[in-house]
DNA sequence: TTCCCTTTGAAGACC
DNA sequence: GGTCTTCAAAGGGAA
């Protein structure tokens, strides 16, 4: 959740103050409405994420009380069992698998699964590769009638060190299949809401066919024998109509049950993923293919487990330093410092990816396509715009997505912290504390302040100033009715500036960044026309002028010019009549104000 | 080559 | 309990 002023945010700020652009004509509403609308905002936030909690485990109350738990025991592996089946049986009953009252239970995202069990009973490989990634520690019903002798053991009957090791096992598989750099599809468009959670990334295909050991195929229940799936064996959810070349189902359509339109292209060959099951689920193939970066893939340091499913989330963290990284095993093993070795064996799992982030990974190439803008920074600023101007009910879709993935990732993760990531990264410069010297803070503040959208105006919708719903209408169904706002016109562009205040804890993060953009800074100070440094410097841009903080900063606020022609017609949607009337009293504000930049002296 | 930037949210740390 | 920090994705830009 944003981080509210928490009492100190206009502590900070006068209303002579510099403050952001960000947002065009909401200062005022919210200096009248700041404190009641943070509160509105934060009951909003949260009543979204309760209800996004609820909804899963009231509508599906009956399957919440076979969830297993995060650390299975035999007790839980007996209730996972339990609910296979009903879940199972269902499919059975209706045909194909009918969605949950709340379709994004993690549980039932068993969309390959139809009919996961062969003939003779036994769980069909796919189902049995999807089970055991769904629940790396759990031996599927079924894997006794098809032994494996991988995990041959029931999974109830596991012993918690076993499973441990099985965990690790399948860690080592992650490595490897990540090395191998998973193919996953992804149509380039069609993107629904919801593919966060199945963002099959053309980026991470490589349609090339995957080692043999890696291989899709399919074990010929009679033989044994891998051999290559038939078409009619991926349907339903993998129809390959010839003209398309195959496309799948969209693998979200047990969360969209009224949807079949095929949404994901397939390579001429076929889909051929190493681990159907795995590109097939919704959640698990949003871990392993957004989430799979090639880059950040590394080769497990030792041997491997054959039924081991990719997890995304799984990256080595030498490999983040050295993305080409093809360190064989051999190297690993020549490595002559051991705890650096066993560091670097260790996995890196990534956090789950929370609600926005999920948004962001969907919307991007959306945004992308709109603008002409290029930088990342950016791009995130609009989407953070456009995120705030989600409905309630568009934002808890993603809530309840990032509350799955945050289930799935505890399942397969038992034992992960976020903590663990902790310092994983290049440690960042930011050594701001609140009780910097003044000097250094005023440092700060100038890089800091350097923002890459003026405002919504450029590429976005309404949004808010600080970035939460402050600005936008009180509560977000009001937010909604206000959709793409404010976009004002080309000569509103060069108009001064949005009033853009930032929660306090926000600003401070940035404070950290030393001036790095002084150099932007005086040219964004003299703002009018300058070329931005950043993006086509040879482009005409919108001027954007730099306004005064009202409320929560000393900061001033920089904005760099937009070039003109990352504006895409489609983006300046007329503004809601929420924003006439922000711009109306923002225009109104400026005109009794300088454009110049002015910090308030620190103290 | 590495880090920064920028966004929101989750989680951990800290007071 | 409130606040702060870190990390998650992304990719162009800067150092």
């Amino acid at each position: 959740m944003p981080q509210l002023n928490g009492g100190g945010g206009d502590d900070l700020g006068a209303n002579d103050e510099m403050i952001s652009f960000k947002d065009e004509g909401e200062q005022e509403e919210k200096i009248s409405e700041n404190v009641s609308a943070e509160r509105d905002l934060d009951d909003v936030k949260s009543s979204l994420v309760n209800e996004s909690e609820n909804n899963s485990s009231s509508s599906d109350s009956e399957q919440a009380e076979r969830r297993p738990q995060t650390r299975p025991d035999s007790e839980s592996y007996e209730k996972t069992r339990d609910y296979f089946s009903e879940a199972l049986r269902r499919q059975q009953d209706g045909g194909f698998f009918k969605s949950p009252h709340y379709p994004g239970y993690p549980f039932l995202m068993i969309p390959d699964l139809t009919n996961p069990y062969l003939s003779n009973g036994s769980l069909s490989p796919s189902a049995r590769t999807y089970l055991q990634m769904k629940w790396p520690l759990l031996d599927v019903p079924g894997s006794a009638g098809l032994k494996d002798s991988r995990s041959p053991t029931p999974g109830h009957l596991v012993s918690k060190s076993q499973n441990r090791t099985k965990f690790k096992l399948l860690h080592d598989s992650l490595c490897l299949l990540q090395s191998n750099k998973v193919p996953v599809v992804q149509h380039a468009h069609h993107v629904h809401p919801l593919t966060p959670l199945i963002t099959y990334s053309n980026e991470h295909f490589s349609p090339g066919t995957p080692p043999s050991h890696l291989s899709p195929e399919i074990l010929d229940p009679k033989t044994g024998i891998p051999r290559t799936p038939h078409p009619s064996e991926l349907s339903p959810y993998y129809p390959l109509s010839p003209g398309a070349v195959g496309s799948i189902a969209h693998p979200l359509s047990w969360l969209m049950p009224q949807q079949g339109q095929h949404m994901y292209s397939i390579p001429p060959g076929g889909f051929r993923h190493p681990y159907p099951a795995l590109a097939m689920n919704p959640s698990m193939s949003s871990l392993v293919s957004s989430r799979f970066s090639p880059h950040m893939v590394t080769p497990p340091p030792h041997s491997l487990h054959q039924t081991g499913i990719p997890h995304p989330a799984i990256v080595s963290p030498a490999i983040k330093q050295e993305p080409s990284g093809d360190i064989s095993p051999s190297m690993h093993a020549k490595s002559p410092v051991p705890a650096k070795k066993e560091e670097d064996k260790k996995p890196h799992i990534k956090k789950p990816l929370n609600a926005f982030m999920l948004y962001m990974k969907e919307m991007r190439a959306k945004v992308v396509a709109e603008c002409t803008l290029k930088e990342s920074a950016a791009i995130n600023q609009i989407l953070g715009r456009r995120w705030h101007s989600l409905s309630r009910e568009e934002q808890a879709k993603y809530y309840e997505l990032a509350r799955k993935e945050r289930q799935l990732h505890s399942q397969l993760y038992p034992g992960w912290s976020a903590r663990d990531n902790y310092g994983k990264r290049k440690k960042r410069k930011r050594e701001n504390k609140p009780d910097s010297k003044p000097e250094d803070f005023s440092i700060r503040s100038k890089k800091q302040c350097v923002q890459y959208l003026p405002s919504e105006k450029m590429c976005d919708s309404p949004a808010s100033s600080h970035g939460s719903m402050l600005d936008s209408p009180a509560t977000p169904s009001a937010a909604l009715a206000s959709p793409a706002a404010p976009a004002a016109t080309h000569s509103e562009q060069a108009q001064p500036l949005s009033l853009t205040t930032k929660p306090e804890g926000r600003m401070q993060h940035h404070f950290s960044i030393p001036g790095k953009a002084s150099g932007s800074t005086s040219s964004s100070s003299s703002s009018s026309s300058s070329s931005s440094s950043t993006s086509s410097s040879s482009q005409p841009t919108i001027s954007i002028p730099v306004g005064t903080s009202g409320s929560q900063s000393n900061t001033p606020i920089l904005t760099r010019p937009i070039p003109f022609t990352s504006l895409h017609p489609s983006m300046l949607s007329p503004p809601s009549p929420f924003h006439q009337a922000a711009l109306h009293s923002h225009h109104a504000l400026f005109q009794s104000q300088p454009l110049s930049l002015v910090t308030k002296p620190t103290e």
